[in-house]
DNA sequence: TCAAAATTAGACTGGACTGTCTAGTTCTGG
DNA sequence: CCAGAACTAGACAGTCCAGTCTAATTTTGA
């Protein structure tokens, strides 16, 4: 039972799961090594492999638990809104305000870059993120008057809007990252186009 | 003078750039070995270092071929649009033919997941690929009225549209690919979008 | 206080990989 | 036909890394 401790000091296990981290999502899976997560988080190799089975199990963990930290902090549907209208705003916001956060951004570099290694990450990520988010928006819209198809089709429009261009260039482009001035002139050209072509559902001032 | 041939078989040079191409989009940068190159060619692996100075050069030469000659299918400016709808469907419906064949998703995706390791190489794939794109449109669509700055944003709606949504879930998820029945649908949502976010130019129809 | 559990430092195994070297073989042009 | 260029096969040095093992030390809880 070389691997069998009761493991009842947590603070170690935190030590490294946040070294971990940060070393992963700054240099990626095969740039790291277990012997420098042990140094960062001031822990022995062998009480690495006490708390997780081997690299690949860490990384999983990491990448679970960053995937479920960071989109918890997306609008959930005890969000405030009274109208469609700032309901785009405010995810808008929120998926912009998270997506451009160097952290979040390298977290999808990462899982975009393993995914063939680790596909139940890759869907992981979609599920607890993107497709998360997408099911709260199409919730909402049918909630105020949208057809479930035309909920879905507005939901993946107004998404792809605002983000789209925008990632792949941050993904590709060494130094750029858009402003929050540069984002919220998206966010209104997004709403705005969701309102065109949803013209039925007249914008109510709040 | 170890590594200073005068190189005159070139048919031994493109023996290992198909293989060195083929195994990085299958197995990424770090998944492949130059002794796996090299069996895989079948050449010596003397004769790799002797066309190449190392696996980060090879690399460098697959990658930026490998983006040129997909973005040379692309149309250009000689395309045959007669006007601003035919154009749209046409560069959507070769923007998302080529976007979702195997290989250029795992080269888009390759050049994500090493761009920190090789940021010259991001650039240049945006540069030739999806950015030369909107250089293309963007010019079309002033040719036939638009503002600089109207035919810019429009432009980045439209390629956001059409790929935002169905390339993130291509990327992350292993077996989803969309039809071509779906994307097509995609297209013509994303060129009414187009007109009605640009009322001013009627649609004519050809 | 004391025994079991947890942790540590570091050596070590086994394997993989890059890049070099050697020595021999084939190809090619004059 | 020959000299030099191109190529081959394989060994090799040097490095790195995952994961294991040992022996010693610290922590913990009854």
């Amino acid at each position: 039972m070389q691997a069998g401790y009761k493991q009842e000091d947590m603070s170690k296990k935190s030590a490294i799961i946040e070294a971990a981290t940060r070393l992963f999502l700054r240099k990626g899976y095969s740039g790291v090594s277990m012997e420098e997560i042990a140094r960062e988080s001031t822990v022995a190799k062998q009480t690495l492999y006490s708390y997780f089975k081997g690299k690949d199990d860490l990384f999983r963990a990491i990448i679970c638990k960053q995937s479920e930290a960071f989109f918890a902090l997306l609008p959930h549907n005890d969000n405030s809104a009274v109208n469609i209208e700032e309901f785009l705003y405010q995810v808008g916001e929120a998926a912009m305000d998270m997506m451009f956060k160097r952290d979040t951004l390298e977290l999808y570099r990462l899982a975009v870059a393993e995914m063939p290694r680790f596909p139940e990450l890759g869907e992981l990520y979609w599920q607890t993120g993107p497709q998360a988010l997408i099911d709260r928006m199409i919730n909402f819209l049918r909630n105020h008057g949208l057809a479930e198809d035309t909920a879905e089709i507005a939901t993946e429009q107004f998404l792809s809007l605002t983000c789209g261009h925008m990632l792949s260039m941050a993904l590709l482009t060494k130094n750029y990252r858009p402003t929050k001035k540069e984002w919220e002139e998206r966010i209104s050209q997004a709403v705005s186009a969701f309102f065109m072509m949803n013209g039925q559902y007249e914008r109510e001032v709040s």
